[in-house]
DNA sequence: GTATACTCTACTATTATGATAGACATTATA
DNA sequence: TATAATGTCTATCATAATAGTAGAGTATAC
């Protein structure tokens, strides 16, 4: 797994539109502004998490974005596969995978699988709801932050 | 963690040269051959891996490469690290990471502190001697695999 | 009808990755 | 001591991914 800002960015913005589940809808400029996130980049990713079922938006004046479902049943895992990619640390089951042609004798083959598994584990069990209690706790100013 | 074709090809390397521990030099030819890695890539990969401390060269007619130190000495994190760089699934501690200006209070980093926690027990629990004893003992040819 | 939002497509700059090329240095041995 | 077989080193290159930027278009509250 390697996040990049794409998912990065998209993860903090979907911890802010959790923090305000049922509120009004937020503006791309007001996330963008909180997260420290190029406003041009973040309409695009916007985008994506809307074709992905994240987040629904209102155009118009009093537009903005929402989150499509409540944060308790999204996790973290969830976005960053859907922004990032799979989890797994090399891509060797890919047929466009270059070598490798016994994959499933490879003595690297499992232990990948295990690091994949352990991963899985910490970021499935994870949702957006934990998070925004977790940064209450602290009471952060920041959305994304403890 | 992100494995690259350098990282997967050195780790091929490492435990070819790990399952030869001991005999005569190995030639980057035979080495490249055996794990099907282009030659000339292969070249600068033993040339890092020699820097590093893995492996020793012999120049000249039998020349070749071998094992700088004994395999059970050798973990799959040492080789990963330093060939693909740290093991965390981002760089958000780096200075020269965008946003996150305060990153000891963020939600996320000590999500990816577990990951990071949980894959470095796993790879760095492993030595080439265990992977040679695992290949071994499903008699493959290839030396990569099982 | 207009200001304020989201939408969509195209483009661009930079870096990492995965090589390839070729001249050079060393050494066993015939 | 010639030479063939080996490693050494630096430069270059092609492609793709990443991280944006630009601008014209569409919808809607007021």
């Amino acid at each position: 797994m390697r996040i990049t800002y794409k998912g990065d960015y998209a993860l903090k913005t979907i911890l802010d539109l959790s923090t305000h589940y049922g509120d009004a809808p937020i503006t791309i400029h007001e996330l963008a502004a909180r997260a420290d996130i190029p406003t041009k980049f973040l309409e695009q990713i916007l985008l994506d998490l809307k074709r992905g079922g994240f987040v629904e938006s209102r155009r118009g004046k009093i537009g903005g974005y929402l989150l499509a479902r409540p944060p308790k049943e999204i996790t973290l895992g969830e976005v960053i596969r859907f922004i990032d990619g799979p989890v797994e640390p090399i891509n060797c089951l890919d047929k466009h995978y270059k070598g490798c042609k016994e994959v499933t004798r490879c003595v690297f083959r499992d232990i990948w699988q295990k690091v994949e598994k352990e991963t899985a584990n910490i970021i499935d069990s994870i949702t957006f709801d934990d998070l925004v209690k977790k940064n209450k706790k602290f009471g952060s100013s920041l959305v994304y932050q403890i």
